[in-house]
DNA sequence: AATAATTTTTAGTCACGTCTAAATTTATAT
DNA sequence: ATATAAATTTAGACGTGACTAAAAATTATT
């Protein structure tokens, strides 16, 4: 049975190991678990000897299948709990991170499945990120970044790649929700700055918003 | 803020002192939670140096308003979480105990409102215990146990005393839930058993199974 | 290729919550 | 009231997961 700390340990590095490449260094785990190096190190020993990691000293780490797929349960338990809490008990979606991060450690298949089944077996969660089935296994969408939405185009915001509260409160701000018909009018090149439409109400976003917003083309 | 270990003394602390007199033995702590007298007092300094408990050496501890507040308040999210596993995700009543002594550990005062809302604000978990309300009072009710029903007369049960799965699923075979209605026909002296009637089918139960059962008087 | 800078690991420490064994206090019995 | 039994606490240890400081390995620079 995995402690907690060896959970976000795992969920971490599935995290890392998605956006950039394979191997996953030391210092990257640390930072996004804000704490140090050494830590993860003595973590990382640990890790590798259930099998979860592949770990060799200064080269960084990977999952390993056993460790994947951990790995993907529990993101998948902390995406079924954040539908649960928006659409049943009415948070919004920028207050639901810190309780799914506890949630998301409860221990029990039985929950998981039946949560799942409550929900309705759903896809994607509040912030658009894909929700594993109970297989492992990712429903595929071709989304993109807004960010390189051709001029002219349009199209409708599928996720959010930060779900930080503040970028949420941001987006709400700004009326772009899940869903929010979208179309770029023009890139202002002096400040790599989009002039665009949002559910066809002219607005204007920063190249870091556009970045973190995922759409498909319509 | 408190681990989960202190919780977890705090409840049994709470549940002792409602059982038996005021102030509870480190030995009986020690039952409760399946550990030993020298860890109890070991948290017994801790507790108390937060104001939590009562401390006298030797002489057993007794709750603080501060530790009784805190210890209702993780009665009332264990059996809201075991409404919502039961009503909600189909659980069994003999399923839910060692889930909801995972989640009633979450930490989010705005959870639990939010769970007592969607629940519609009920008074009595899946085993018929009282659930505190925000402000950590509980509902009245007038339940004697089963064993104590006179002879001919009727009574409908409220509540289980134990909620151990094994003896939920016996009563489940007696076909016994909570809501049924039952009369003593007639005890047996020499054993202290009962002829008893569930829903009208007569049926057996001993003594201790009896004592177990809380029903109010039709 | 040698040195500097960075990254990573090791060594040693600490708080938490547990344990066993020994000491101490309280309760019981003669 | 004194000895014995039972309950409780203390002392010392351990595993977990964190930290700081120092050492070692890797990567970057000239």
């Amino acid at each position: 049975m995995l402690s907690q700390a060896e959970e976000n340990y795992l969920k971490a590095i599935l995290k890392l190991s998605q956006k950039n490449g394979k191997s996953v260094s030391t210092n990257a785990i640390a930072d996004e678990l804000y704490t140090k190096a050494s830590s993860v190190s003595d973590m990382m020993k640990k890790l590798s000897e259930k099998s979860l990691i592949h770990y060799v000293k200064y080269q960084g780490v990977y999952l390993t299948e056993k460790g994947k797929g951990l790995a993907v349960h529990i993101v998948r338990k902390h995406r079924l709990w954040e539908v649960f809490l928006v659409n049943h008990l009415n948070f919004k979606w920028d207050e639901v991170h810190d309780i799914a991060e506890q949630l998301e450690h409860i221990k029990s298949l039985e929950l998981v499945n039946k949560l799942d089944a409550f929900l309705n077996f759903p896809s994607f969660d509040p912030h658009g990120d894909p929700i594993p089935n109970e297989a492992g296994e990712f429903p595929k969408t071709s989304a993109i970044p807004f960010s390189e939405l051709p001029v002219k185009s349009r199209g409708k915001v599928v996720a959010v790649v930060m779900d930080e509260p503040s970028f949420l409160k941001y987006l709400d701000k700004l009326n772009i929700s899940i869903g929010a018909q979208v179309e770029v009018i023009e890139v202002n090149e002096f400040d790599d700055s989009f002039d665009v439409k949002i559910n066809d109400i002219q607005s204007h976003i920063s190249l870091d918003v556009a970045k973190n917003i995922l759409i498909s083309l319509l």
